[in-house]
RNA sequence: GCCCUCGUAGCUUAAUGGACAAAGCAGGACUCUUCUAAGGUCUUGAUGGGGGUUCGAUUCCCUCCGAGGGCACCA
């Protein structure tokens, strides 16, 4: 409806008017509104109540059907209220598509997503589960909207890294820095005590391990938290194509490197960085950023897809512009790469604070989180807050009040729908398909079909922002218009006509639920 | 010390230049002989302080205060 709406204001206005359209909070304000008076104010030097006045007559000369009324707002907004026929469309639209309504048309520009990246040196927890979960979603989104996704995770398992190394150290037993429960239920298998005594290298006894590691989070991903991956990216495989030398030569034959100090640096301060970085240390062997910076070329340049999309921690917030500077100095676009940086969830617990750090082990796992509030709130949870927010988590305020949950709301409309389905299903008196939809005349059925049909829009925005709260936020809203549609009107005992009609709605309102679940992963429980 | 992010109702969060700042939870008052009351209706209550830009600022700029994160030849 939004879109319809767009095109109708671009007929009347010059070409490169960058149109915006709202839902006012208020419905006085009409179903749509637009401030497109005021941007054009400027640019003409008019009053934008004037101006405001001249498209609303423009718009109306040619007749929209899915328009009732314009209404010119002072200081200048245009407010639109849609017509029976465009409530009607809404509904035509949603009964036809079906799982397809609100799915953008094949795109052909392709995203790759790098998310969560917890390190194979132990489970994933709770720092990893809100970039982890927030790019599970947000590849839904992007897939929903038309685009070919890839889903990503980077495993740093190289085996010169310092961390394997320590891991490696813990498992022979001349370390403590990863004593949690993981390695330590690992350890007490007969098939690993046997292998790890035939290894002498710290290394080689942490590849070993991570591995094992990196399976089980594997798992536990796809099956428990259904965050779902379709590559695992290993750091080690990049090691072992040689693929940092020729990362090398390319970078000295382009002059962005020089020696300093035993070292090799990237002049990074030329890219935007806030000074140089090392590249190679003076011992020889590669920082963090060389495979990380072949990872990246191998998403852009090998399988070129048009953008990559990394989702880090807020302790990585400073490797953005490093890593964008470099790839921009070997000649990648630097708008083809977005940084997302979640930040960090603190965790409270009887009003007390406590760090989540693997070098305690003191942390909380995300199956721990899932195992209390259930894997549908928690999904929800972390996405129902923006990115940037620094989250505070109340354990036991979760668990407390998980009952009330906004989650359930949402769900509880859906077993309502159904349940009204099943009982027409039996219902002689209200067989066969509506006709048409002149009867649903109430607020309660224009509200609830007006959220029906901003769905696409949803969806649209939400792949253009990456603002998932959105998707939550509008779940709340039609929830809300269908339990005050539920609990106001009536389907079974209506006249035929109009009970056919309202059926049909429930019907839409099921269809949009299940396609708005399905973005977001959780599930449509049969009964509550 | 420098850099980044954040500060909104008692609590957790929306609103990223637009209209009387929006929800949920908590508090108060109503509401089921009806397709599940895990529902509905009403109600109390907020932009950290001070400047500036703008027709219009929670949003942009400056400054102060407060919280978190980063400033490695860690990943």
């Amino acid at each position: 409806m939004k879109q319809k709406i767009i095109e109708l204001i671009r007929k009347v206005v010059p070409k490169e008017t960058v149109i915006e359209i709202t839902v006012p909070e208020n419905s006085k304000f009409g179903d749509y509104s637009t401030n497109v008076a005021f941007s054009l104010a400027k640019i003409k030097n008019k009053s934008p109540l004037v101006l405001a006045e001249e498209i609303r007559k423009k718009i109306l000369s040619t007749k929209p059907a899915i328009l009732k009324k314009i209404e010119v707002a002072s200081p200048g907004f245009i407010n639109f209220f849609l017509s029976d026929k465009a409530y009607e469309t809404v509904l035509k639209e949603i009964l036809k598509s079906q799982k397809n309504y609100g799915r953008g048309g094949k795109r052909k520009e392709k995203i790759s997503l790098d998310y969560l990246d917890a390190n194979p040196t132990g489970p994933v927890h709770l720092g990893h589960a809100r970039g982890g979960l927030y790019g599970d979603v947000l590849s839904n989104v992007l897939e929903f909207a038309g685009y070919k996704v890839s889903r990503e995770f980077y495993v740093n398992n190289a085996k010169s890294s310092g961390q394997i190394k320590s891991l490696g150290a813990t498992a022979l037993g001349k370390g403590k820095e990863y004593e949690h429960d993981q390695l330590l239920s690992l350890l007490k298998k007969p098939s690993v005590k046997s292998a790890l005594k035939k290894i002498k290298l710290e290394s080689e006894a942490g590849a070993y391990i991570a591995k094992l590691i990196q399976k089980e989070n594997e798992n536990f991903l796809e099956k428990k938290a259904k965050i779902h991956f379709n590559l695992f990216f290993s750091e080690e495989s990049i090691y072992q194509k040689k693929l940092i030398e020729k990362l090398l030569t390319e970078l000295h034959e382009k002059n962005l490197v020089y020696k300093k100090d035993g070292a090799l640096w990237f002049i990074a301060k030329s890219y935007g960085d806030s000074e140089d970085r090392v590249f190679v240390r003076s011992d020889g062997t590669p920082t963090y950023v060389l495979p990380d910076l072949v990872y990246h070329l191998d998403r852009l340049r090998s399988r070129k897809y048009e953008k990559v999309i990394d989702i880090f921690g807020a302790d990585h917030h400073g490797y953005g512009p490093r890593l964008k500077g470099a790839l921009s100095a070997l000649g990648v676009n630097r708008e083809r790469v977005e940084v997302l940086i979640a930040q960090t969830v603190r965790l409270t617990k009887n009003g007390k604070e406590f760090k989540m750090s693997k070098r305690e082990g003191v942390f909380v796992t995300l199956e721990e989180l899932i195992k209390q509030v259930g894997l549908d709130v928690a999904r929800f949870f972390f996405i129902t807050v923006s990115l940037d927010t620094h989250f505070d988590f109340d354990f036991m305020l979760a668990k407390k009040h998980s009952l009330k949950n906004p989650v359930y709301y949402v769900q509880y409309a859906i077993v309502r729908a159904e349940n009204i389905l099943k009982k027409a299903k039996n219902n002689p008196a209200i067989a066969g398909p509506a006709s048409d939809f002149k009867s649903l005349t109430t607020k309660e059925d224009k509200q609830l079909i007006l959220e029906l049909g901003r769905f696409p829009e949803v969806i649209e925005d939400t792949a253009r922002d990456y603002r998932l709260h959105r998707l939550t936020k509008y779940a709340g809203e039609l929830a809300r218009a269908f339990h005050n549609f539920y609990q106001k009107e009536r389907v079974i005992g209506e006249a035929k006509e109009k009970a056919a009609a309202r059926l049909a709605l429930v019907t839409a309102t099921i269809i949009v639920l299940k396609n708005l679940f399905g973005v977001l992963g959780i599930s449509t429980p049969k009964k509550m």
